[in-house]
RNA sequence: GCGAUCAUAGCUCAGUUGGUUAGAGCGCCGGUUUGUGGUACCGGAGGUCGCGGGUUCGAACCCCGUUGAUCGCCCCA
């Protein structure tokens, strides 16, 4: 490589290949599973107004303060590339008034940006699966979106995922708990890490999933959200593991399970990788597949209409990671054409073969000699050989009669 | 923002305590062989050893800096 070719920006990815076979294959999957449950399609701008961003996530968090892409136009607003999905479809619910469609089940997936720190399983320009339901108070909604998580993780083939749950209570039952979380740490604040007496003040909710040993000490005897839950919250909490028993969703309750963004109510979730599986292995510490939650307050705080909702988001890396390098598919027809006089005669085939809905490759360069051994060196169910003198031969493991039929040739 | 490890051919990697013109496999190109065959053989192209300094008679190897990558911390999908 010269020294004048510019390199990829950090934390972006070329991906090709087996991996991006894979990458395209959650997608595919993605989108006939969204189908299934009648999620609607929908194409997002990939930059907001900062603002969009700013207030939904909250001034302070960590996302806001230094993780995003953000710039001046040439008119001098400031614009950022989103971080996420969520509060870009929730502008555009209210921008484009889809009140009238609610409860509305809308499915999107593509590239976000965050400045981060790249390791594995996490990119500066990463690529999620995203899935949403809005208008939607009932638990019924986070049944439905959480079983089709689920589907879809199956689908995937990645079965040692297990689905990790929580409640957050609403504005008041969070309130309380995180008042209770603050007055138990604060107590002991000189003997947890200093990480911890930071999360104390900033984030107080972040202290329950530390990894520090020395915070660990106490989290057994943390206050718990089910003794500040509301009974309508509790309720509402009951109604959506009973649900999810019913459509035969299996889930673990997750007491220490929080959620960084402010707009969080009631249900949180994460899909988790069995300790000791081979998912948890391939995903090193990033270990979270697909989370998600009830964000009531979010619609507020973008001036809109108290509006509730739920939703999910999934990183179509990890879960490539997961799913494992795939094979291209094998084409239908490979044309080796071992005598240059006979390339026209290869390109009218390679038409009518591709019309007629069939894959197919030509192989007409290099040495005429070594094209047949090229070809059988590519996955490919026919091949078909142009050899001097108007002979030809046929190979392959599945001589499909039909892919000759349309060439015009046959055994 | 912090820490650890790493950087040699297009790819995967050797390269001894510092010692002549830096190697292999795969891939690519050409030739021979085979001719229902994924073979074998021969040859070729392709490297300022990430970059910049330093130590030394001599550096891919030792030291400093720098850039990049990987993995982890923070945070988070």
């Amino acid at each position: 490589m010269s020294k004048k070719t510019p390199q990829a920006i950090r934390g972006t990815q070329d991906i090709f290949g087996a991996d991006a076979e894979a990458f395209a294959f959650v997608v595919e999957t993605f989108e006939r599973v969204r189908r299934l449950y009648r999620f609607r399609r929908v194409e997002m701008p990939v930059f907001e107004k900062t603002e969009v961003f700013a207030r939904s996530l909250g001034e302070t968090t960590d996302v806001v303060s230094k993780e995003m892409y953000s710039f001046d136009d040439r008119g001098g607003e400031s614009l950022t590339l989103r971080p996420e999905f969520t509060a870009g479809i929730a502008r555009a619910f209210l921008t484009n008034g889809w009140q009238q469609y609610a409860p509305l089940k809308v499915a999107t997936h593509g590239p976000l940006f965050r400045y981060e720190r790249p390791q594995k399983g996490r990119y500066r320009q990463f690529h999620q699966i995203d899935a949403e339901v809005i208008g939607a108070a009932e638990p019924q909604a986070d049944v439905e979106l959480l079983a089709m998580a689920d589907q879809l993780l199956k689908e995937l083939g990645i079965h040692d995922v297990t689905l990790h749950l929580n409640t957050l209570g609403d504005a008041a039952s969070r309130d309380a708990w995180r008042a209770a979380l603050i007055d138990y740490f604060r107590a002991v604040k000189d003997q947890l890490s200093e990480e911890s007496q930071e999360r104390l003040e900033k984030n107080p909710l972040r202290i329950l999933d530390s990894k520090d040993p020395r915070d660990k000490a106490f989290l057994p005897d943390a206050p718990k959200i089910d003794a500040f839950l509301s009974e309508e919250a509790s309720a509402f909490f009951a109604a959506v593991t009973s649900g999810l028993d019913a459509a035969g969703v299996k889930w673990v309750r997750a007491e220490g399970l929080v959620r960084g963004l402010d707009y969080y109510r009631h249900t949180a979730f994460e899909f988790i990788p069995d300790e000791g599986g081979a998912s948890a292995a391939a995903l090193g510490s990033q270990s979270t597949v697909l989370a998600g939650g009830r964000y009531d307050g979010l619609m507020e705080s973008l001036g809109g209409a108290p509006t509730p909702a739920v939703g999910w988001a999934a990183g179509i890396e990890r879960l490539a990671m997961l799913v494992g390098a795939r094979e291209e598919e094998p084409a239908d027809l490979i044309i080796v054409v071992e005598d240059d006089a006979r390339l026209a005669e290869a390109i009218g085939h390679m038409r009518a073969a591709r019309s007629a809905g069939f894959s197919a490759e030509l192989i007409a360069s290099g040495s005429p000699r070594k094209r047949y051994d090229k070809a059988m060196k590519r996955s490919h169910r026919v091949i078909l050989s142009l050899q001097p003198n108007f002979e030809h031969r046929y190979s392959g493991d599945d001589l499909a009669p039909e892919v000759l039929g349309v060439i015009g040739m046959h055994r």
